[in-house]
Formats: C-alpha cells, sequence, structure tokens
DNA sequence: TTCCAGGGTAACG
DNA sequence: CGTTACCATGGA
C-alpha cells in the first residue's frame, strides 16, 4: 500500500499495542478491519469521506498512523488520530485498575497475562447497537457471518490493491428497508425489526450518540437504550462499554463472561448472577476492564 | 442429534 | 417484583 502521509501517536503508559492486535486478530471473520504483519487497516468515514488508514507500532510505546488513500487535510488528519485514540481507549487511565491488583491476586493473574490491553471499542452508535443485537443469543461465527452479509449488502466500500474496505452501513440505508430484506440475510424476525427500529430512531434524529453523551450519567443513557424494543440490559450495557467507554458498565448476564470465570476458575458450572455480582463487587468501578479482560481469557 | 450460543420480550403469578 | 415459555438459526 502506498503510504500518503503519516502521523504520530503518543498513548499512554499502560498501553500495549501487542495486546490490541491480540484481541483484533482473535477472529478470522471480522469485515471492518484487516491486520496484517502487525497492523491493523480500517477504513473510516471522515467529514463524507472514505479514508483508509492503518496503524501500526512505531519504536517504543508510539504508534504511526498511515493514510493509505488521498492525502487528507490536516483537519482530517486530526480527526483520525481522534478516532484512533478513541477506539483503542486511549483516554483511560489504567493506573488505577493495575493499582488494585496490586493487592487481589485475581486482578493479578487476569493482568499478568494481558497487561496493556485497552477495550477495542466501536465509536459509531449505529454500529455498536447493530452488532450487539445481531450477536443476541447466537454463536459467535453465525453472528460474524450475519454482521458481514450486512455489511457487504448495504455497506459501502473502498478498493485499494485488490483489496475491499468495507464501512459498516448508515442508519439513513439501514431505515428504509423492509423486515423481509433482512431477513433474507438469515436475520431471524425478531433481529430483523430490533436493527430497523435502531437504524429508523438514529434517520429521525430521536437516537443519537450526541444526544445520550449530553445526559447526566451512564445509567441515563442505559435507561433510554433499555426502551427500545429489542435492547435490554446485557444489549445496553455492552454499549455503555464499547461505545460510551463507560469503565462501570457490567454485561453481567453475558455468556462469554461466564464461560470465562467458570474456566478461570475451574468450576463444574456456570456462576450464577448473584455469585458474579458477589466477585465484581471488589472491582468497583472497574467492571467493563474486568469483564474484557475475562473476556480475552477465551480465546 | 443434541445442546447451546457474547439475549429479549411478553405473559403470568 | 421474579419466573418461565418462547423466539429462531447455525455451529460444534
Amino acid at each position: 500500500l502506498k503510504i500518503k502521509f503519516e502521523q504520530l501517536l503518543i498513548p499512554p503508559k499502560e498501553f500495549r499495542f501487542k495486546q490490541t492486535l491480540g484481541y483484533l486478530a482473535r477472529t478470522n471473520n471480522e469485515c471492518l478491519y484487516k491486520v496484517k504483519n502487525e497492523t491493523v487497516y480500517k477504513l473510516i468515514l471522515l467529514h463524507e469521506k472514505k479514508v483508509l488508514l492503518s496503524v501500526s507500532e512505531a519504536g517504543e510505546n508510539k504508534l504511526i498512523i498511515r493514510f493509505h488513500c488521498v492525502i487528507p487535510e490536516e483537519s482530517i488528519r486530526m480527526e483520525a488520530a481522534q478516532y484512533v485514540w478513541d477506539w483503542f481507549d486511549l483516554n483511560r487511565d489504567l493506573a488505577p485498575f493495575y493499582q488494585l491488583a496490586e493487592t487481589d491476586p485475581i486482578l493479578q493473574k487476569l493482568i499478568e497475562a494481558h497487561y496493556g490491553l485497552r477495550i477495542v471499542g466501536i465509536p459509531d452508535l449505529f454500529e455498536a447497537l447493530s452488532w450487539a443485537i445481531i450477536g443476541q443469543q447466537i454463536n459467535l461465527t453465525f453472528a460474524y457471518t450475519l454482521k458481514t452479509r450486512f455489511v457487504e449488502t448495504y455497506g459501502e466500500h473502498m478498493e485499494v490493491d485488490g483489496n475491499k474496505y468495507w464501512l459498516f452501513p448508515t442508519p439513513a440505508k439501514i431505515a428504509g428497508l423492509s423486515v423481509d430484506e433482512l431477513k433474507g440475510l438469515q436475520f431471524s424476525q425478531k433481529k430483523a425489526e430490533y436493527v430497523l427500529e435502531v437504524a429508523r430512531r438514529m434517520e429521525e434524529g430521536s437516537l443519537s450518540k450526541k444526544k445520550l453523551s449530553q445526559l447526566k450519567s451512564f445509567s441515563q443513557i442505559e435507561q433510554e437504550l433499555v426502551k427500545i424494543r429489542g435492547i435490554g440490559s446485557w444489549t445496553a450495557n455492552y454499549v455503555r462499554m464499547i461505545c460510551f467507554r463507560d469503565p462501570t458498565a457490567f454485561p453481567i448476564a453475558d455468556v462469554g463472561l461466564h464461560n470465562a470465570v467458570k474456566q478461570f476458575f475451574r468450576l463444574d458450572q456456570k456462576p450464577s448472577i448473584e455469585e458474579l455480582k458477589k466477585m465484581f463487587a471488589n472491582w468497583p468501578n472497574w467492571e467493563a476492564y474486568v469483564t474484557y479482560y475475562f473476556w480475552r481469557t477465551l480465546y
């Protein structure tokens, strides 16, 4: 890929790009970015323009963003840097989290295995909600299949050097679809209805990341989200976690978390909700990070 | 073939 | 309010 411009990013101390890459490369089924040669490539939309960027490590814990398209203007380069900063959750101060581990053997073990791992987010609210809805109650492999069909049917792409890079579909594109069209991709009736409802609300403007961000608390964001059909506690917390960057978000009903905890402690059966509440009470304000670190123990 | 998957809704008591 | 049946489809 031809490099048109480079931009340096200096992440905080408690960050290891290797961990981010490990997460990004956890599956071959992801259609919204590619990982190759320790570099992640992603197409994003900035000011209506498709911008293909890559992120890799440059020297000691520095990141370098490269642009593989027309040379973006200064303001767009800054927004791209901001995007990556948010995507990798580089704004979070992990020092208190790691301090908490000093007197906690469970956290110590988790952090030892994943030091420098940050929650890789989904900054786009429509994508975050849609992906959560798609993933409800089906195995992840099939969830990726559905997402890929959805993206490649309704999303835009850019082709560079024979590779296609995709954007997640916009609410505007999806809002006009019918349930049957999504069922054609093997969405269930309910999933199709839920995704369409979210798209319509976003297209109409009553639902937006900006509006929700202006609320006073993350719990208010959750209250607003669960008013929408198809969005329950798990989905709302998942989205608080990966889109709104709430470290206290806690998708406690998550099957992946249950399996991870079961395996981590070699339990005979999955932990109950009460047991999880009790356990996580040791990690106040870091529920999202502990959940994420547990997830990583599965792959 | 059976079990279950990064849940949610609606009906019921 | 807490519980339960049901949804719906593919993966392993």
